[in-house]
DNA sequence: TTATGTTGCTAAATCGTTTTAGTTTAACTT
DNA sequence: AAGTTAAACTAAAACGATTTAGCAACATAA
């Protein structure tokens, strides 16, 4: 049994309240007893009991972090970033895994709010269309910030994704290397960052002038190597004639690849592929891929931040405006783009 | 303010006992009354207060996981499979990224243990070589579970790869495909995994009467792609002639590719290349990896198992034996190792 | 009728801290 | 000498649940 802070009392005929205080560094106990009491616990291992102290302090110093894919290489970056600022500050963190199910997503929060963690930091799912659990955390007076997928309309701080200026980018990389015939396959319907990639393809073209044409427009509904093929086939088939592709992320592109390459169509010099999301996958493969890098870890980074600087805020008259980040993407040129 | 257990008692005019039995469903509350408190209980959004029913039960429902690179695919397979059957039984899990340092591993066992999580499942960092935060696990009475990366002088259940036959398999299939002149690179010295597959490596030079030459295996000290890409570089330059080569990782097999494919030699057909663990890139490359399968949800899963069988046998007379389990590899036979 | 059980509840202790509101002792003022 | 102040503690309440022991009230058995 490990030893409480009641048998270190007895043990230098102290008071429970004078240990307390003596290892909380309190200014009403001498130095003496302070050293005394600080040796002493250091000599038997003392560790106090963390469920103990938040009972009474009402703070668990904990984060509830939802991703809805831990297996996805993005995730895991902007989650290394999270835990590692989040250790530095002495939070610990509890992950969930949505695997996308709206369902799954509002047990793991009710989960979270009833372990009083001091805040939940998410992602949503893609299928996440009603908000009622997210307004139960405000309720709740714990702090939320969502990140990537966010629900526009929650009053709560957000670090998104420059998603619109991402799929323009893209695309318009295609228009200068000369693509007039650009495919887009993008995410589902409903998921915001499907939409606004989808919108930046629409306004690149329509800058350059060039006629947006549904038919070049396909939707893949997992993101996954297997449906970049299947669509990239689909197309081709249905004999519509494309120079460049611009792919929701770098797995559909890579599925796409594959089945130009076994057409022995030339990548770039027949079709430009870009891809999203800079997967390390898409630096290795022949030809490597072009894609839009966001910055995963900058995204776990302003997320803690956005955290630490409202946990300071809370239960003082200071009310600070929810703040809407947007980070920029950047353009990654690499083969699949560079035309010769 | 959420409600309490003495906020539905004085509603309802019974006792704080009384409620709290009727919500966990003790025999001795009639059925009327816990009908009456549990519907109340809903109406209200009751949620118990995790740490108050802790202090009290001394269960805290949480497990720490503690991996040493969370960006992993291998150990996010794993974290998953742990994850959603933890999910399944009620646990909230905890996740720690070691960073492959024995002192945060240290610190992150320590703090889970202030958090009296009711078990620690882990896999070592490669430079952990002292294990008295191992010993205090178990001394404090709190479950340990080990993976993958293991100390085999610790008393308590573990899930192992089997590295040694992996190792074989993938040397033995080097050999069939023709190979003689094979060379490996290997981990750094200290980890279990990197000794077992180079003894898998050894055991089947051994069994097919191929002379062991020193000269012909390079130690890759972090596993990373640019590593295999130097190594391959250091053994050519050193004008070694070898046809096959056995990786640690799937990385470093892929760097040494990249190598090999810049100087125009021919994979397979000049030099076979099989890596190790199945990464999804090596699927997705020219020509394609061979490589071992470690299986990733089963080794999450067998932990998890083993976890819930020893929470069920804590506090009782029975005393369960420790297990080891090793889990068996497969090969994958790809492009790379395909002579024709 | 009296003893015995059963059912359904309550009161109070308890878990290990933190925090509030004193209390004691000594030193210092006036 | 009486009053004030400061330093260094203590006692007890509080956090919100669970659990133990026990008590009515009623039914059943001897």
């Amino acid at each position: 049994m490990r030893p409480s802070l009641k048998n270190i009392a007895q043990a230098l005929s102290l008071s429970k309240a004078a240990v307390s205080k003596a290892l909380n560094n309190y200014p009403d106990i001498s130095q003496e007893t302070k050293n005394l009491v600080q040796s002493y616990a250091k000599k038997v291992g003392y560790k106090a009991n963390s469920q103990a102290s938040f009972l009474r302090s009402q703070k668990t110093k904990t984060i509830g972090v939802i991703v809805p894919d831990i297996t996805n290489p993005f995730f895991t970056k902007i989650l290394r970033a999270i835990m590692s600022k989040a250790h530095k500050n002495n939070y610990t963190i509890i992950i969930g895994n949505s695997k996308e199910s709206f369902l799954l997503e509002e047990k793991l929060v009710n989960q979270f709010l009833q372990q009083k963690v001091d805040g939940i930091l998410m992602s949503l799912a893609n299928n996440t269309s009603q908000y009622k659990h997210l307004e139960n955390i405000i309720t709740d007076n714990t702090i939320l910030i969502l990140f990537d997928k966010v629900a526009r309309l929650i009053n709560c701080s957000k670090v998104l994704v420059d998603d619109k200026g991402g799929g323009f980018t893209a695309t318009e990389h295609l228009i200068k290397k000369g693509c007039t015939k650009i495919a887009h396959f993008r995410g589902e319907l409903n998921p915001q960052n499907s939409i606004d990639r989808y919108l930046g393809y629409r306004e690149a073209l329509s800058k350059h002038k060039i006629k947006y044409d549904p038919n070049k427009v396909l939707i893949s509904k997992n993101g996954s190597i297997e449906e970049g093929y299947i669509l990239a086939k689909k197309l081709y088939e249905s004999n519509i004639k494309i120079d460049g592709l611009f792919c929701i992320t770098d797995m559909v592109a890579l599925g796409a690849m594959r089945f130009f390459k076994e057409q022995k169509i030339d990548i770039p010099n027949e079709i430009c592929i870009i891809g999203f999301s800079n997967d390390i996958v898409g630096s290795l493969v022949y030809p490597s891929l072009s894609t839009i890098d966001q910055n995963a870890t900058k995204i776990g980074n302003e997320v803690m931040r956005l955290f630490i600087s409202e946990e300071k805020l809370k239960n003082t008259e200071i009310k600070l405006e929810n703040q809407s980040l947007v980070l920029q993407t950047k353009l990654l040129k690499r083969e699949s783009t560079d035309i010769t």
